[in-house]
DNA sequence: CTCGACTATCTCGCGTGCGATGTAATCGGG
DNA sequence: CCCGATTACATCGCACGCGAGATAGTCGAG
């Protein structure tokens, strides 16, 4: 009786049939960073890192001296990844990591030479990422937006449903 | 001598500035779909799936049976992934696995009754997640089309690396 | 029929992600 | 000054994701 309910509004924001269509769109968010993260690899592997050590590393790069809570921020990731990620890193030469003297609890990561030296071998991994996407300027800027509203959106969802699991925050 | 050589065409569809454009973009899909998977995770949990499982179950709630070579494809994951993955599920009950009598080498995948049921528990879940995304549905729409198109291109040419990598297949 | 190529699947190992839990240091109210 | 809350970080455990390699089963050329 519903056969042709695949006809949908326009105006609505979400509403009925736009359940299976988001979700659809989350698989091709979760194929989409897959396959940008094989990209990434073909092109670190060579030099010896992963997606995410990159991405500390080149915060690193921007800031020259961070802390773990800085960097776990900075990525949105957890202490939890963060922390034997960078353990890693040291351990590959890249970084180092001491308690600070003002604040014991937090600890300073900073870049030794070898680490500094890497950044010119990543130089050209940019312009190849943008080149494997395989799209143009305008729409990856149009892009940048509403991935950020999703993720921001996902987050603040998430957060409040786990809130409401861990049973009445008094 | 090339100092100005960083001016290029315009109808060049990717160029000079666009690569960190696109690294800023491949971080923010790495991020967003972080955070879809978390709210997946608070919907799913009670249920006792994750999220690759959810979608497994979702592989048999439409074609009831299956092998492990469709889901594969079907997922655009590997077997490496996908093997453990249903060996867990069989394990809580979910499905069952069997070797085909017309090709030995092939193995099917079926719901068991308790996998069959479980698919009620999960009807409400895509219209939870279009509600988490706070995005409309045209927006959806759109952005649909653009994921395939860099989940295709950057698979493209991770392959095309790998190939490159593995000397000369002759 | 035979043998080598191909196919479908599995296991192992490593590096994330992340919930749960632990520990030491700092902060803030009384 | 003291003690409970908070903060910064770490470890443990489990489930992916995927490269590398092993094992059967099937197919096709000769």
């Amino acid at each position: 009786m519903d056969s042709d309910a695949n006809r949908r509004r326009a105006d609505a924001p979400r509403d009925d049939g736009s359940g299976p269509l988001a979700a659809m769109l989350c698989f091709d968010l979760y194929a989409a960073s897959r396959s940008v993260t094989s990209v990434y690899r073909t092109l670190l592997d060579p030099l010896g890192l992963t997606y995410p050590q990159y991405l500390v590393m080149a915060v690193l790069w921007r800031h020259e001296e961070s802390t773990v809570r800085a960097i776990v921020d900075e990525l949105r990731l957890d202490y939890n990844t963060v922390s034997p990620l960078l353990k890693r890193l040291e351990a590959n030469g890249l970084l180092a990591r001491r308690r600070r003297a003002d604040d014991e609890r937090s600890v300073a990561v900073t870049l030794t030479e070898e680490g500094r030296a890497l950044r010119e071998r990543t130089l050209h991994i940019p312009d190849a990422i943008g080149e494997a996407m395989g799209i143009d300027g305008e729409t990856v800027a149009g892009l940048h937006g509403v991935l950020r509203t999703i993720a921001d959106s996902a987050t603040a969802y998430a957060a409040r449903a786990s809130a409401g699991t861990a049973r009445t925050a008094h």
